[in-house]
DNA sequence: TGCAAAATAGCACGACCGTTCGTTTTATTT
DNA sequence: AAATAAAACGAACGGTCGTGCTATTTTGCA
């Protein structure tokens, strides 16, 4: 790395500007890469990723995997970055679309559920990432974090916008709400992916619905203000 | 492996009928290893498990440890069971003396709780080892599923109990309050732990008192069978 | 069509891994 | 004190890992 070789002016794992299709012939392989690397980590974990077992995947040599990338920790946390868009995408867009408040934050964890649920059989890179970084200091544990706390921050602001509109009693914490739902996410995932629990989705809804039920009492119907002061539909 | 040697006969990992202290002197260096492999464990997962590693700590050779195990998966094993008779000693054992019931329960968690703070530094083996083995079938899975739903069982118990006192309300789902309870002690974990988010051990307690609470409605004052039906003290 | 640059392959290195084996040291028993 | 068994060691093997080189192929553009 002392010497400047033609290679240091512009490596492929810098060069990714506008990601995806429609680039050159590497950014589409990256991509491909990235996919198969999502499935891996989804499955053995971040600190499972190995880059001659991406390389058996794709079909490709272990160095030309590791071109795109630069190193494995670099891999990581594009992976981990990857996750976040489509995690972005699947969850927290579509809920957005619903208007603030009760509706809103209804969606966002019904969409969180889902998500964990289909995730049943691949594995949440989230939640496995906590528990493989939470004492392993670096890069790849912030990459990690910053992305969970972008996400708490969104549950938060829906959360705030929810009592800010009387959808939810005026001294609810919505750190504390958070704490509670982040919880039943847990569980969901621990009862279904590692006891291979079936029913765990139901009490998760059910029991989502009833933390609800309790941050809303006392505040109005978030459809019909004058109503009774019990939560809205369920989930 | 095709020859009979003397130390085919009774190998030092299957001896161990007396564990402890008292035994032959290879009990007591068992018991040594299976320490630090503790404190490796809970700070890098029972994946992360490693003989050199181990060997280096105890200020053995590599062999020498690995002589006590016979594989690194009995290795393994063998920490998944000294955990379960720590927590067991830890968590259940002090609570089993508090009257059957909400007294008992509440016992159950306050301990729960307590040791999952503790282990802030060092990390839970339940739940790390419930995210690194969720996808890998084998021996190792099902020792640390036989702990976890041990523990479930217990706490079933513990609630049905409590049910039947007429301490929580007669329609009571104890596996749904299971599941309840277990996602706030993981998402304790999680933010205390991975997060570093002070405060967590309380909301926690806040929480718990709140599902309580929720259970307890309608059902008499388990101290006092007059009173008005609010649960009782806190955690 | 030709040429530079980007993309991929091939190979080797050093580190660590679990495991095996023969030997040597340490404990226990006779 | 001698005999025997248990425990620990040390070196080596085969394997996988990430990474650094140097070729070679492929790609995109003039």
């Amino acid at each position: 790395m002392a010497t400047v070789t033609p290679h240091d002016v512009k490596p492929a794992h810098e060069a990714g500007r506008e990601r995806g299709r429609g680039a050159h012939k590497g950014q589409q392989t990256r991509a491909a890469i990235l996919d198969a690397a999502l499935s891996l980590a989804a499955q053995m974990g971040i600190e499972g990723l190995s880059i001659g077992a991406l390389a058996e995947v794709t079909g490709m040599s272990k160095s030309g995997v590791f071109a795109h990338f630069g190193s494995r920790e670099e891999l990581q946390i594009s992976v981990i970055r990857e996750y976040h868009e489509r995690f972005e995408e699947e969850v927290f867009r579509p809920a957005m679309r619903q208007h603030r408040g009760l509706p809103r934050l209804r969606a966002l964890i019904k969409n969180w559920v889902s998500k964990v649920a289909t995730e049943i059989d691949s594995g949440c890179i989230y939640i496995s990432g906590a528990v493989e970084f939470d004492d392993r200091p670096g890069p790849v544990r912030d990459a990690l974090a910053s992305m969970v706390l972008l996400w708490h921050g969104a549950l938060n602001k829906a959360i705030q916008q929810a009592i800010d509109l009387g959808h939810l009693r005026a001294d609810t914490d919505p750190m504390q709400m958070l704490f509670e739902i982040h919880g039943l996410i847990l569980s969901l995932h621990h009862d279904a992916r590692f006891l291979r629990s079936a029913g765990a989705v139901d009490r998760a809804r059910v029991a989502f619905e009833r933390v609800v039920q309790y941050y809303a009492q006392g505040a109005p119907h978030p459809l019909f203000p004058n109503a009774a002061p019990t939560g809205a539909a369920p989930v």
